[in-house]
DNA sequence: GTGGTTCAATGGTCCAACCAATTTCTGCAT
DNA sequence: ATGCAGAAATTGGTTGGACCATTGAACCAC
């Protein structure tokens, strides 16, 4: 490890302090996910600091996922860093997987009309014909592979997201949709699952290449629905099952 | 503090072992959302483990929101804990910038309206005698204080998005909040800032209470649109006065 | 009662070890 | 030289004990 400057710790307030300090270190040595940074022993020196806090705070780090600790090999940036960022832990009381699912489709119901219609907006001829070409690959994968296209449907979903002009949509719709795939490894019995969300998506981009704000929305409002009523169907199914 | 049981901890992964036993706790207990749960020591010396442990698991749950500490009086919680939840941090870079605080706002837009159509479909007269009294408080905060109700303005949104049913509203549009607040306390020039959205709350209010989604939101939408010309004309004199 | 003061409880920080996993180095056998 | 097993160093994980800073309640003088 080169040479690098870490000015001590004033006040109160350490943890907090540390983890300003550290994302600064961060962007001054450019430090890349992946990349390795200091040791808690040479951080707490440096920050005239004990090791204890700066454990803390790296906990902090570790618990939103920006950092992975390896015992006996170091800690490892795990994404970038910024001072000024903004953290937004989100926690699903699980249990009932159904009502868990149907609030993250509540806000993706939200954002996706909303990102549609913004897409429909502002999307320039780029914009549009990547999304085409998502969309051809999404509904070529539906047809030879009889209706599996998952990962080409999320990447369609994805490049309205950008298009849309706002990151924040695709960040945020994307851990919805993480959180939706832990129940959906093991589907809840509907084999067809997505089926009906199909034909939505290419008038999705009908109305997203006529520049058609309101009906982007709607379409999109409309593909949500199909996913809902899906996830009732399974609950439903689930609720026979479970009756043995 | 009344007599409990909290089995010792047994393997590694001991921090994670401890917040699983502390869930399963304050389940067992029925703790609710501000109460105090034990102290750190007794915390440790329960589950046969050292205060540190204790201290970077709570200090794990803190990063999540779900307990907060208070030096010198204790540990609250902070919202519902379960064994089972889903954790899904998210951290969203820059935004300390016009661009930025636009974005959180359209991500706000999209939100704000479908809580609010949420709650015209499924408050109860309790939560929405609830909502009522914020915007009461709110409302003689604005006159007394000449327009100075961010806080109880604020109270009254989360009103709103904890009786739509659906926390990740609360949770998503929280982070959002903060967001706008790190410009908010020096405010961009704009003396008068959320001015023009005080007549929108007593109307969203009006929506939900007569159960019409459809108004509900469109209020919702108005109120937001308030906000952004407010944004663009802070932004504007912002420009103005940078020419110097 | 009112307004300080004292004091115990509690989270925050520090230190100095030791444990456990990992990586690196060393030296011997091939 | 090469390769590999074992020792040593490195690094995060845990422990126990100490002290500081803040809070809140009990107490006391007025």
């Amino acid at each position: 490890m080169t040479e690098f400057s870490l000015p001590p710790i004033q006040t109160t307030a350490r943890d907090d302090a540390v983890l300003k300090a550290l994302a600064g270190f961060v962007m001054q040595e450019a430090l890349r996910p992946g990349q390795r940074l200091p040791t808690e022993r040479i951080l707490a020196e440096r920050l005239k600091v004990s090791r204890n806090t700066v454990r803390e705070a790296l906990t902090r780090w570790e618990g939103l996922g920006l950092v992975e600790r390896r015992q006996g090999s170091g800690t490892y940036l795990k994404a970038a860093v910024s001072p000024d960022m903004l953290h937004m832990p989100l926690t699903l009381a699980g249990g009932n997987d159904f009502t868990g699912l149907m609030r993250t489709l509540e806000i993706r119901r939200a954002l996706e009309a909303e990102a549609a219609a913004l897409c429909a907006i502002r999307a320039g001829k780029a914009e549009i014909a990547e999304i085409e070409r998502k969309l051809d690959i999404m509904e070529e994968a539906f047809h030879s592979r009889a209706g599996m296209s998952a990962e080409e449907d999320w990447e369609f979903h994805q490049a309205v997201y950008r298009a849309s002009g706002n990151p924040l949509f695709e960040q945020i719709i994307a851990a919805m949709h993480e959180l939706f795939h832990r129940f959906w490894e093991h589907p809840l019995g509907v084999r067809d699952f997505g089926h009906a969300s199909f034909p939505f998506h290419r008038t999705i981009y009908e109305r997203i290449a006529a520049h058609d704000p309101d009906g982007a929305r709607a379409e999109a409002l409309k593909l949500i629905a199909t996913v809902e009523d899906d996830l009732k169907r399974g609950a439903a199914n689930l609720k026979l099952s479970d009756l043995k």
